[in-house]
DNA sequence: CTTTTCTCCTGTATGC
DNA sequence: TGCATACAGGAGAAAA
């Protein structure tokens, strides 16, 4: 997290507040957050002054600005959030939060653009923007569900053929993108399907329940604004978003699942946690190794 | 080639 | 009170 909702609620803020804007000034300290940019966090800035932003786009959880460079070009600014990444807009009077890493002041005087991450996983890649509009540091992803490109039939026929936990598939961005360890466990739990189940031993039909349940939890997700369990979670202006109320499986162990009454389970899932009604998602039978 | 495990990071909660 | 440990987890690299 953020997941797909909270990043779209992040790209619609940019949208109200950055698009049509000009970069004045850019500032970005340290080397970790311009790890993925080739030139290192001078050429970032340097790249980035005098940017006209033309556009917020989102494909899965990677967020993208259009630019138009100074020379005319077309660039992209490609953020990713990772685990706790957040972009902010504030007056360039008012203090910058801790943990800011980069900001940006633009030509008109108004709010700063702020990129704030406290546990440093985000990152900020400055690429020339293709005929295709995918900057390159998101070709390798598959579309979102809410995408036009997004195909169901491809994105079941992907888990179909995975020999491996069915959550481990959703949470391949390869597969399906957007989806992240909440809304998995969500969609696991309103598809009333088991994580652990071997995504090809699955029917298409049901495979193809269990990506629909994703996207209606997270259609759901974003109609609330997303899910905040603090501060961490929040849109441009520091809003909290309030469907962590919503939630039916994820961070409830030993509460009753809503549907039957038996209390849900927390359980270990490749260095993670998974949440799930232990009636209503019925697990498969150990494998014994031999 | 496919799948799993490890690693990056910091704030908060928990246990002794 | 203080210190060690666990946990949160996206995604790419490394290992299996």
């Amino acid at each position: 997290m953020p997941e797909l909702p909270e990043v779209e609620v992040v790209r619609r803020g940019l949208a109200a507040h950055v698009v049509d804007r000009t970069i004045a000034t850019a500032t970005v300290t340290g080397a970790r957050v311009a790890r993925r940019h080739p030139g290192g966090p001078v050429d970032l800035a340097d790249r980035l002054t005098g940017c006209r932003v033309t556009g917020a786009h989102r494909r899965g959880k990677y967020l993208w600005l259009g630019l138009q460079a100074p020379d005319g070009g077309a660039d992209a600014l490609v953020v990713h959030l990772g685990m706790s990444g957040q972009l902010l807009v504030g007056g360039p009077d008012l203090p910058r939060p801790r943990h800011t890493h980069a900001w940006f002041s633009f030509a008109d005087g108004g709010d700063e653009l702020r990129f704030v991450d406290q546990r440093t996983f985000g990152a900020l890649v400055l690429v020339p923007l293709g005929p295709d509009g995918i900057p390159e540091p998101v070709a390798h992803i598959a579309p979102d569900p809410f995408e036009a490109a997004y195909d169901e039939r491809v994105a079941v026929a992907r888990l179909k053929a995975r020999h491996s936990p069915v959550k481990a598939g959703l949470l391949d961005q390869g597969v399906v993108s957007g989806i992240g360890n909440i809304y998995a466990d969500e969609a696991l739990w309103a598809a009333q399907v088991h994580g652990d189940r071997i995504s090809a031993t699955l029917t298409r039909p049901t495979l193809a329940r269990v990506l629909q349940a994703a996207r209606t939890v997270m259609a759901a997700a974003l109609a609330a604004g997303g899910t905040s369990f603090d501060e961490l979670y929040v849109d441009v202006e520091g809003a909290s978003g309030y469907f962590e109320r919503s939630l039916q499986v994820y961070g409830r162990a030993g509460l009753p699942c809503s549907r039957c009454g038996t209390p849900i389970v927390r359980h270990a899932f490749a260095n993670r946690s998974s949440h799930s009604c232990p009636r209503c998602q019925v697990a498969p039978r150990a494998r014994v190794p031999r």
